[in-house]
RNA sequence: GCCUCAAUAGCUCAGCUGGUUAGAGCGGCGGACUGUUAAUCCGUAGGUCCAAGGUUCAAGUCCUUGUUGAGGCGCCA
């Protein structure tokens, strides 16, 4: 077989009547004569034309939905309506074999919750091939969006000894033998004896450590996975995260936020120039499903227009005072709508909150800012009011909080009592300290959830569908 | 962790207030077909009704417990 060519390549290029030779995927095989062959380099197939006079019957019986093989032909304008072109061939060679009777993926709709038990196989079909090109895309353009400002990429360790962050539960690393634990002399475990010689962790986060390359490199950012170890039951929480953190020394907290901003539009826009074919379908592809939905449930927008909306407009900045005065005068609130009614200042929003303020008031995304030290990290800077930090959220519609940011505390003294009042053991983050004791300055930075973004870019509902191999309570197969 | 719902053929589902031998579409298998588009046509096989226990003359259907999954809530990104 000759070398092959990519099929995004030949169904851009047209190169009628030149010999090609393509390799791929059986998805189809009709009339014992039209394979419809997938590479993955592109959402749609290319049509093969078989010729039964030249071909052995026993190539034909191994083409099912599956088949790895590669065909030389010459590529010529189809006669059929379904696609520009398509390939005469010459000759088929199978590499793969897969046999219909066990192959799980057939040609007919299959439930996600099947795919998902299906994992290794379901990049094969139409809806995660094209997830999986646009993660792709995302994942590239968080690089070039930070390149081209001039940020570094600071790779956090996975490994960490704090387990001081209050970002979460964590998952404990360890080389001890479970069945024969050491321990002390006052009966505790003796981690002087596991492998780094103390307590270790998957982290949770790479803020702390960006900080600390913030304040030499001017601006970096992290882009990694992280860990929690929450008995989290939802669409939208995974034990195994990517997270981008971007951090920039001498940015406020507004600076902050126009970064985000900034960078969300710019991702969707990569989306919408990059992923049209796989968009478009994910789009079709929600509009049935909306059309099955009664009509009050169905979205106002669908996908593709719900991203060129975020992208005309200016999202909503609100203090989290402001938001609290528009809550406490809603509908839902009066009336008792609400499952939790706000009652004062200083109650911490609720997801059915944030959806009221972002799908039914402002009907855009929202930032959401100067919230009560109370409900908020140590790290965050205290506002002179002594009642509010310097944080941000930013919440998009259908899925809630995508992006939660800070100005970070950067007195030296302030820090210190923060840390005092939640109980944060200081000898260990004495690292995160000395940022405070030499050449402190105010800095700035967020952390946006990958998958998150991944999920509001491709309308899939449950985050479970937007990373390959999910790993949620009770579940790490593959 | 809490609340709600679900589990029937390989897949997607129907199966009414308990009542003969549990159905359909798709897929599989056998056959036909040289312009098909999730092809079509003819034929055919395929079920421990999630598991265990219980109620009843009789359970896919009702009850209890468990398992798995989904949706919602909390934690967050």
């Amino acid at each position: 077989m000759n070398k092959r060519t990519r099929i995004d390549q030949l169904l851009e290029t047209k190169p009628i009547g030149e010999k090609v030779t393509v390799k791929g995927w059986v998805r189809s095989f009709r009339n014992n004569q039209f394979v419809a062959l997938n590479d993955g380099s592109d959402f749609d197939n290319l049509q093969i034309v078989i010729d039964r006079g030249k071909t052995d019957d026993s190539i034909l019986r191994k083409i099912h939905p599956g088949t790895a093989l590669g065909a030389t032909g010459t590529l010529v304008e189809s006669r059929g309506k379904g696609q520009a072109i398509e390939i005469h061939a010459d000759e088929i060679v199978i590499y793969g074999e897969s046999d219909p009777e066990t192959y799980p993926i057939q040609p007919k709709k299959h439930s996600k919750e099947f795919l998902r038990e299906n994992a290794h196989l379901r990049f094969r079909t139409n809806t995660f091939g094209a997830v999986f090109r646009i993660r792709h895309q995302l994942a590239y353009a968080i690089h070039t969006f930070f390149h081209e400002r001039k940020f570094y990429y600071l790779h956090s360790p996975i490994i960490t000894a704090s387990d001081a962050e209050g970002a979460g539960e964590m998952f404990r690393v360890t080389t001890l033998d479970p069945a024969n634990i050491p321990f002390n002399e006052q009966g505790q475990v003796d981690f002087k004896k596991d492998f780094f010689g103390r307590e270790t962790n998957l982290t949770v986060s790479g803020q702390l450590e960006a900080e600390l390359g913030a304040l030499a490199l001017g601006q970096v950012y992290t882009f990694g996975p992280t860990f929690r170890a929450e008995n989290s039951n939802t669409s939208r929480h995974l034990a195994e995260f990517w997270m981008v953190e971007p951090e920039v020394a001498f940015n406020d907290l507004y600076d902050n936020m126009d970064l985000a901003e900034e960078m969300l539009k710019y991702l969707i826009r990569h989306a919408l120039d990059h992923c049209k074919k796989d968009l478009e379908f994910l789009h079709q592809q929600a509009e049935k499903e909306d059309s099955q939905k009664p009509r009050n449930e169905r979205p106002e927008m669908n996908l593709i227009d719900r991203l060129q909306f975020c992208l005309e407009h200016d999202f909503a900045r609100i203090s989290y005072t402001e938001a609290i005065d528009i809550l406490l005068n809603s509908k839902p609130n009066k009336k008792k709508k609400f499952k939790f009614v706000i009652e004062e200042w200083g109650a911490d929003l609720q997801s059915e909150h944030e959806r009221y303020l972002v799908e039914k008031h402002f009907k855009k995304p929202v930032i959401l800012y100067d919230y009560p030290k109370e409900i908020k990290s140590f790290y965050m800077k205290v506002n002179e009011d002594n009642k509010t930090v310097r944080a941000m959220d930013i919440l998009f519609p259908g899925i809630g909080e995508i992006v939660g940011g800070s100005e970070r505390e950067e007195n030296l003294d302030v820090l210190v009592a923060r840390m005092d009042e939640l109980n944060i053991p200081k000898d260990e983050l004495y690292w995160y300290l000395d940022i405070r004791k030499f050449g402190s300055c105010p800095h700035s930075g967020y952390g946006l959830g990958f998958e998150r973004m991944v999920q509001f870019v491709t309308g899939m509902s449950n985050i479970r569908d937007v990373i390959p191999f999910p790993r949620t309570p009770g579940n790490a197969s593959f």
